[in-house]
DNA sequence: GGAAATTCTGGAAACGTTTCTAGAAATATC
DNA sequence: GATATTTCTAGAAACGTTTCCAGAATTTCC
């Protein structure tokens, strides 16, 4: 430490420029320019001189400087509440992937729940000059989101989400075929009341789950009790206030599907803090899953969506919308897969 | 749909750049500037005119020509194997936030465990001229990890890696206490033979982590049965085939140390495929936590650090040095808790 | 071997800012 | 009211590219 050598510490090379190089081989610019960029009209003297130069100064063409002249930055802004959720974790990382292999960048910028910072993410990537946008907004009713998406510069393409009056691509779970699914297979054990918790109705995933709950008591002539509704937040504190509530009272539910990672966790909570036993006292099918799911015990039943194909699918068709197609809509499907959660037959009141 | 009208569809505002502003306020492109960036040197009557222009034009900066003379992009590359790992997501949302909040953005780039795509994603990040790189490095030893480190252009902030030759800040949680307190607990519970499962030795974490693991069984007088140490991958294959191996063969350890989020789901699985009960068949210790670490039975002691805390600090040292400071190396504390995994004493073989 | 066609190269403008310099306008001094 | 001082404003250069245009160099043709 006391004797640490000069040589040791390295100093960056001086940065080169486009002019250094065109100095170095004794051309113009516009020459240096053309033969970094594939320009046909190149002789091959002057190729070589070009790339010599190049290589002997270590010289990279500086992306700020491209994106000012040519209008693109190459750069795709990922707006999201909150990517510590691991689903929406997933989901960024296969679209970075996807993203980073046709020579973008990510800005990943997270919302935090907050209509403010939502507003003002959307307003540093329009003055950032990003060539598109992907986004889980928190609302489809905010009054700020109509603004953002109003103002926006650069093809959009949303998850999970509905909103008029706005072209943007989108991709979402069909999470009504899942959910009917699911509430049939409870339905067929011998359910009949069955709760249902999950995040607000201001967006389309949960009114798609909502609708599919409904179609699987309506097939099957059974009325709902709307008592065992419970949508408003995503969080777990949420989920675990619900359950909580609901299976404390005097009617008790005998299954629950919980909508999302959160609901999924809140809800176990709840259940073992009344010692209620997922799988047989209580049905259990967690909507969702997230990375190392099946180390929890009993296996949970889910409605499944790959995040993998969120992530990629998004990419891909704001790519395809920046080239100039037609947004369009994409339906990721889900899969209602049992597992030992919701096995049981429902266990008569105690 | 058949009767969309026209003006439902939002066309964005033709983009108003400086000079519009200044001809619209009848000024100097300059003057407006200066207004907008708060200059002294203004005249009430002058500011009044531009801003009043500003606001009518509906501008916004361009924060690519900004930084294009500025030569700070407010930009920050934040590099990391796989977002998709729980913890780090975590680390990323509060080291986003904590930026964000600083008027910074975050590239996120994954590297997929490939040191090639590891050498590239410093490489865009040099050519983007990042004002500071926030990374969690695949290895140290690396061929390629020096020239990148070498060719950079920006402040560095490494997470629990440790490699010399290079000015970096750095942030680490402390392991080494850790694991000690983790592996004298098992010790003092009557256990000798400890599995320890985790990634490569090629990154100080880990060398960390077994320094904690030996520096207990020296404390307390015991030799080390070094085929009870299995470091190679951080993966939850690596895991699971390690463990099935160490638990399946005729000298059976009665505890298992798994370092890191894959490591710990790999090793359940491997030890519910061998019908051997965590908390009772053998003794279990997680080294880290996800969200929603909670839901898994029994409850898993840990080895536990803040993520949040790591995200946080990382984004702060980074703003730190870009101002100028001297890169320093911080230290999170981790924090042994026990949980029902670990309390039972060890079962001699069957 | 000279004119016409072709191929290649250099200069300059442009992208949207910030900042330097010089000079104009306003105010103070006598 | 003319000069000295201060305050404010306009113009231009610069950041590092790409691309247009014109002209130079080369080749083709007779």
């Amino acid at each position: 430490m006391a004797k640490r050598k000069k040589e040791e510490q390295v100093t960056p090379l001086p940065v080169a420029t486009m002019e250094d190089v065109a100095r170095k081989a004794g051309v113009a610019i516009s020459s240096v320019s053309r033969v970094l960029s594939g320009h046909p009209d190149v002789s091959a003297r002057m190729a070589k001189k070009v790339e010599e130069a190049t290589r002997l100064l270590g010289y990279e063409p500086d992306i700020l400087a491209q994106s000012m002249r040519s209008g693109e930055t190459r750069t795709i802004g990922f707006i999201i509440t909150d990517i510590s959720n691991p689903l929406f974790a997933q989901v960024a990382q296969s679209c970075e992937q996807e993203l980073r292999k046709m020579g973008y960048s990510m800005i990943l910028m997270n919302s935090d729940g907050d209509e403010a910072t939502e507003a003002e993410n959307f307003g540093v990537l329009r003055r950032r000059r990003v060539d598109g946008i992907i986004a889980s907004l928190i609302s489809e009713k905010s009054p700020t989101v109509k603004t953002s998406l109003q103002n926006l510069r650069s093809p959009l393409v949303l998850l999970d989400r509905q909103i008029s009056g706005f072209e943007y691509g989108s991709v979402t779970a069909n999470h009504f075929s899942g959910l009917r699914d699911a509430v049939n297979h409870l339905i067929n054990q011998g359910h009949r009341e069955i709760a249902f918790v999950s995040g607000t109705a201001d967006v389309l995933i949960t009114r798609e789950r909502l609708r599919g709950y409904k179609k699987a008591f309506a097939d099957n002539g059974i009325p709902i009790n709307e008592t065992n509704i419970r949508l408003g937040a995503f969080s777990d504190e949420f989920a675990e206030r619900q359950t909580y509530l609901l299976f404390s009272s005097p009617s008790v539910p005998t299954a629950i599907l919980t909508g999302g990672v959160g609901a999924t966790a809140g809800a176990i909570r709840a259940l073992r803090s009344l010692n209620l036993v997922i799988g047989s006292d209580v049905s259990f099918i967690a909507i969702d899953e997230w990375p190392m799911f099946d180390v929890v015990l009993p296996q949970l039943s889910s409605v499944y969506r790959d995040p993998d194909m969120i992530g990629r699918e998004s990419a891909r068709l704001l790519l395809e919308i920046m080239r100039g197609a037609k947004p369009r809509k994409t339906v990721i499907e889900t899969h209602f897969i049992i597992r030992d959660s919701s096995t049981n037959k429902p266990r008569t009141k105690k």
